[in-house]
RNA sequence: GGUCCGGUAGUUCAGUUUGGUUAGAACGCCUGCCUGUCACGCAGGAGGUCGCGAGUUCGAGUCUCGUCCGGACCGCCA
């Protein structure tokens, strides 16, 4: 028979997938539908590893049993379709595989229909090679429903499903209303680029698409609906990253009268239910937490990962009039000297601690230059990359006193400008940890979560000359910072508050501004005019005027909580069609140019090229 | 916008340092053999615009310039 030939489909429906038969289904007659894994033609017997989204079963063609069914198994390929009607037996001899599921059994085929061929392929599917393929994320992506049947992707998706239910489970059995927002709403350009869609109706005016659904939120708390959450994609157009996609999903969360607390109790006990449902673990709750200053002076970031110690040392104090000039310079224009702790450097030679020093310190971090003081695991001498002459020996063993470091270790230094050196210790801290093997990313944990609160209001942006807000407009600065807006912005804390896990933020929120007067203020401070807040915003001043009650929220990175569920090392791997970091989609290869014609309907006439640059 | 890495058979790579015969390997594909495999095995075969374009050279996969594509990072991401 010719495998072109159209086969109609006369088993009927499967009885079982492949993921599911035991040694008690012995001797059930069945059907099985599915993707050909691999084959084994052995000349005589054929075996077929038939593969579904449950699991794998093996199938056993012999010609003493039914010639004219193993004489069709002949032509099968990887990814062929069958359908096979069946015997269920246990295996003669035990499987290779024995911690497959379904390593007990076999089935004994009767009868065998090519339901599609397939030709072969661009690269390995099955499930043998699919536990780390090599082929090109490029190509993966070119044929992403391909890639998708790997184990890996495969559990990826139905993995975020299970996350989906979970969250979902949760918020309506602690009374959250699930609301869908526009997606076509309105540019308000502070802080990403917004993608936008042309208005075909309205001449020269544009639609954009939400960076989040902020203001929508806001006014449904106006509204009434009191407790809200969405799943919902959110649009930012800025470079990529392996965790940064144009468009991803956020868990959209909004509280009315509304604590910190309370956002943190929610918060907890929703990824308390994600990490139970999907992994069966039960977080100890509640989280730590640490202020924005505190985490920037000890981990140098705003989202420190907590899966190691290495904690900076601020050794401003302890260089003061050491007659260093770097150190002394740095300390008198308000500088800081900061330092690490690494175990196990002691006996580095100084040949890999220069190398550390060019291609980390300075290149990578931009930073000034290591100093470093080695402390020998024999317990002799510390040893210092300054000389003594330079630096004295009592300060360099009054900074070791100050950092505990013993034998065995080294102190890292940098000096510079604060804050920006405590950042650059932050990342030398990070880079030391993966490097020295103390960060795992399995998917089995550990799992350091951590808040992080009282971040600062406003940042103050070189560029345009003014402050920017840290997280959104909308964030209420503390009660107590208040009365600091007018004349010290730059020091007013924010009711504003992020969720750290492993060292990335996956979420972050506030509690809102909700009265008018207050908003108006907020704007003052970015130095938004009158005129330009009530063209962009005036929509939530307005429904701020009519009983607006106190409320507040957060938002999650959906995309990056799966991402640490699965031990993913790119976003990529977690959404089933994604953005290369071109942000382009190599399968159905957008963005792409149209029409003229639709054009035309949408009132866009393009630039020249060549108008590229003016 | 910038820095760095990569692009050679359907795929993953070697070959580029030092330009020189017919560009190799593994997997996949095709043909034949093979009745207990599970990375099945054995034998044979087909398969290449060395990303693209210019340049240097007697001669370029190899050197130079440009360009496109992919990736990591910086800037950017309220």
């Amino acid at each position: 028979m010719s495998v072109s030939q159209f086969q109609i489909d006369s088993h009927g429906r499967r009885t079982h997938t492949s993921g599911e038969l035991r040694a008690d289904h012995v001797s059930q007659h069945v059907v099985l539908k599915g993707w050909v894994d691999c084959r084994r033609d052995l000349g005589g017997l054929i075996f077929v590893d038939l593969r579904d989204r449950y699991g794998i079963t093996q199938i056993v063609f012999n010609p003493e049993h039914n010639a004219e069914t193993a004489k069709i198994a002949e032509a099968l390929r990887f990814e062929f379709v069958i359908s096979v009607k069946g015997t269920v037996r246990e295996r003669e001899v035990a499987a290779k595989h024995a911690n497959m599921p379904t390593a007990a059994i076999e089935v004994m085929a009767d009868d065998l229909i090519i339901l599609n061929t397939s030709e072969p392929l661009p690269f390995m599917v099955s499930a043998q090679e699919s536990r780390e393929t090599k082929a090109s994320e490029d190509l993966r992506l070119k044929y992403r429903y391909l890639d998708l049947r790997r184990q890996e992707l495969k559990h990826n998706v139905l993995l975020r499903h299970r996350v989906y239910q979970a969250v979902r489970r949760f918020y309506d059995a602690e009374d959250f209303v699930e609301v869908e927002t526009p997606v076509l709403m309105k540019s308000t350009p502070e802080g990403a680029r917004d993608y936008l869609v042309p208005s075909r109706v309205h001449a020269g005016k544009f639609f954009a698409l939400p960076q989040s659904p902020q203001t929508y939120k806001q006014i449904l708390m106006v509204a009434g609906m009191d407790r809200y959450f969405q799943i919902v994609k959110c649009f930012r157009d800025e470079d990529l990253r392996a965790d940064r996609q144009p468009e991803f999903t956020q868990i959209d969360v909004e509280m009315t009268f509304a604590t910190e607390d309370m956002i943190y109790d929610t918060a907890e006990g929703m990824l308390a239910q994600i990490w139970k449902d999907v992994k069966g673990a039960e977080l100890e709750l509640p989280f730590p937490r640490m202020s924005y200053d505190q985490a920037i002076c000890t981990y140098g970031s705003d989202k420190p990962d907590l899966r190691f110690g290495m904690e900076l040392h601020d050794l401003s104090r302890t260089f003061k009039g050491c007659r260093f000039r770097l150190f002394d310079s740095v300390i008198e224009d308000g500088g800081a000297v900061v330092a690490i702790v690494v175990p196990g450097m002691g006996d580095t030679g100084r040949g890999k601690m220069d190398k550390l020093d060019k291609n980390i310190v300075r290149q990578k971090l931009g930073a000034r230059g290591l100093i470093h003081f080695r402390l020998p695991s024999d317990g002799s001498e510390t040893v210092s990359s300054v000389k003594s002459e330079v630096l004295p020996a009592e300060f360099v063993n009054a900074a070791v006193t100050a950092t505990g470091a013993s034998a065995g270790d080294a102190v890292l230094v940098l000096a510079g400008a604060a804050p920006k050196v405590f950042e650059q210790v932050g990342d030398l801290r990070l880079h030391l940890g993966r490097d020295l093997g103390l960060i795992s990313d399995s998917p089995d944990g550990p799992w350091k979560f951590l808040w992080v609160t009282d971040f600062p209001l406003l940042e103050w942006d070189e560029d345009s000359g003014r402050f920017h807000a840290m997280h959104h407009p909308f964030t209420s600065p503390r009660a107590e910072d208040m009365g600091k807006l007018g004349d010290d912005p730059g020091s007013v804390r924010a009711q504003a508050y992020d969720i750290v896990l492993n060292g990335s933020e996956i979420g972050g929120g506030s509690i809102r501004i909700h009265r008018p007067d207050v908003q108006q203020q907020m704007f003052d401070a970015l130095g938004i005019e009158e005129e330009e807040a009530q063209a962009r915003f005036g929509f939530l001043l307005d429904a701020f005027r009519f009983g607006a009650p106190p409320h507040g929220g957060i938002a999650f990175g959906l995309d990056r909580i799966v991402m640490l569920l699965t031990g993913a090392s790119s976003l990529r791997d977690v959404i089933v069609f994604p953005k290369t970091q071109s942000a382009q989609e190599p399968m159905v290869q957008s963005p792409d140019v149209v029409d003229e014609h639709q054009l035309t309907e949408l009132h866009i006439q393009l630039l020249d090229e060549s108008q590229d640059d003016a």
